[in-house]
RNA sequence: GCCCCCGUAGCUCAGGGGAUAGAGCGCCGCCCUCCGGAGGCGGAAGCGAAGGUUCGAAUCCUUCCGGGGGCACCA
């Protein structure tokens, strides 16, 4: 047992203010190259409600890796090669011609709104042979719907260092060398008129096809192309996060990733994330697609705010399916975690403003920091000395959430601190020694409450 | 059939093998003489079941039960 002087701790306030938006950094991942590819909507429709999960977790985990010293790219993976792409223009050539959406098609109202979209940017179109008017619906509509996903992104707080095409992977030979690659290391072989990838004997169910029968590469070919791509490009650590209806990808991949020669999990790691349902008036929102009855994150964003969306995405462990009552998220209440720390913080500025207005700055270097010596005053401080360790942890663990938590707990504590010790003058009481230490205080707590939103990509307001 | 995730308070969820298992919401009872009551204080209430490993298990292993999601020469 070791008991430690009060005015040691209270050190920790000056420490906290000088360091500023660095304090809860560490050097944990220094020097790391890091690889995160999140999202990754298809372009045949909005971002819907699975992958909003991750622009928010993704997103907050390339902010905890950076604070912990690595250099992070993000890359969304664009899939743009393949038979959806045919679907989705195929759709839109119905749509455009006022026929029902094909067999195998998306329906749904954007899908009529991009089709007259095209033709506004390109007019003749309709006087185009069929195959050539699709080509056109191709092109334009995945372009225009990339653009939509990723001003939805930006306007969420996520914007991507790469956006990365999957038709230049088959375009550019890249898919060619990474399996001649593979082959060389003698991990292919033919069947069936097919080029197989002996998966199964790194781990996998059984072997998966990587060149089609009819020549043209399969999905795999592409992703084991993009794999090999990001390591020539440096990345020691390549992070890809699927939504839990991809889990059985994870074996082929990893298997991949050791056929390549490389160490899976290490070199490669697939995070997971369950499922998010929506409710409206508890009762679940049954979405699909192609019946075009989405969520999207523009919905979401609406509905709730892009602070609280990200928060209530963030703040749960990526392993829990989460219920997202869509009223409940939206009444503007304490019923929202996310009002509780803004409160906070917001509470934290006040003060601050106060302490100005009466030409009251907080403590500096110098100041005696035994003077926090109250019981709530430790708590609050040995809450804020945690930051760097729940980061580090956060990082180590894959696990932004911990942030979230760690800044409820935190708020807590300093509402604690508020109830239980008066920071400015009463009435026209001469300022002291204390005022201005617990004014430090605060201005620490404020230090540490807006770097944890910060990674959590939720804005800290002055006021509320 | 096989694989993945989950099961902790009435509800939604935290809990890196270690002390008396925590928070928000809800419920009951309190606290406004000055810094923001979107706050604080007190109370009732819980680890799905059974084995095992360990000095010690909500946590690790096995089986069972319950819920969710997967298992293509689709992407």
């Amino acid at each position: 047992n070791i008991s430690v002087d009060a005015g040691a701790q209270g050190v920790l306030a000056a420490e906290i203010v000088a360091a500023g938006a660095a304090y809860g950094g560490s050097d944990a991942f220094a020097g790391e190259k890091i690889n995160l590819e999140f999202v990754s909507a298809n372009p045949t429709g909005p971002i819907h409600i699975g992958g909003v999960r991750w622009a928010a977790v993704g997103d907050a985990l390339g902010r905890i890796f950076t604070m912990t010293g690595a250099e992070v790219t993000r890359e969304y993976y664009f899939n743009d090669h393949g038979g959806q792409i045919d679907r989705y223009s195929s759709s839109l050539l119905a749509s455009a011609q006022g026929r029902p959406a094909p067999e195998d098609g998306y329906g749904g109202g954007y899908i009529d709104d991009v089709a007259k979209a095209v033709i506004a940017r390109r007019p003749d179109v309709l006087s185009l042979p069929d195959d050539e008017a699709q080509e056109v619906f191709r092109a334009e509509g995945v372009d225009m719907m990339f653009t939509e996903i990723k001003q939805s992104l930006h306007d969420f707080g996520v914007d991507f260092d790469v956006y990365f095409h999957e038709d230049d992977l088959h375009t550019s030979g890249a898919v060619a060398r990474a399996v001649a690659r593979l082959t060389e290391l003698g991990n292919t072989y033919e069947q069936d008129g097919a080029l197989w990838l002996r998966t199964e004997q790194f781990g996998d169910d059984k072997d998966r096809v990587v060149i089609k029968s009819d020549g043209e590469g399969s999905y795999l070919s592409g992703d084991l192309a993009y794999y090999l791509d990001k390591r020539e490009r440096g990345f020691d650590r390549c992070f890809i996060m699927l939504g839990a209806d991809h889990h059985g990808y994870v074996g082929r991949m990893m298997a991949m990733c050791a056929a390549f020669g490389d160490t899976p999990h290490e070199n490669l790691e697939i995070l997971i994330g369950q499922m998010v349902n929506l409710l409206r008036d508890g009762q679940p929102l049954r979405m699909s697609k192609r019946a075009g009855t989405v969520i999207t994150i523009d919905d979401l964003v609406e509905a709730i705010g892009v602070d609280a969306a990200r928060y209530a995405l963030s703040r749960f462990s990526s392993d829990s399916t989460i219920d997202l009552d869509l009223d409940l998220w939206s009444t503007q209440s304490s019923d929202n975690p996310v009002y509780y720390v803004q409160y906070a913080h917001a509470r934290v500025s006040s003060i601050l403003r106060n302490g100005a207005d009466l030409g009251l700055a907080p403590a500096g270097d110098d100041f005696d920091p035994s003077l926090l010596s109250h019981e709530k005053e430790g708590e609050l401080l040995r809450a804020l000395a945690e930051l760097p360790r729940v980061v580090t942890a956060a990082a180590q663990l894959r696990e932004p959430h911990r942030v979230a938590r760690y800044l409820e707990e935190t708020a807590a504590s300093y509402h604690r601190f508020y109830d239980n010790c008066r920071v400015l003058p009463m009435g026209d009481e001469e300022p002291n020694d204390l005022h201005r230490a617990r004014l430090l205080l605060v201005a620490a707590t404020r230090t540490v409450l807006g770097n944890g939103l910060a990674l959590l990509g939720v804005s800290a307001p002055e006021r509320m």
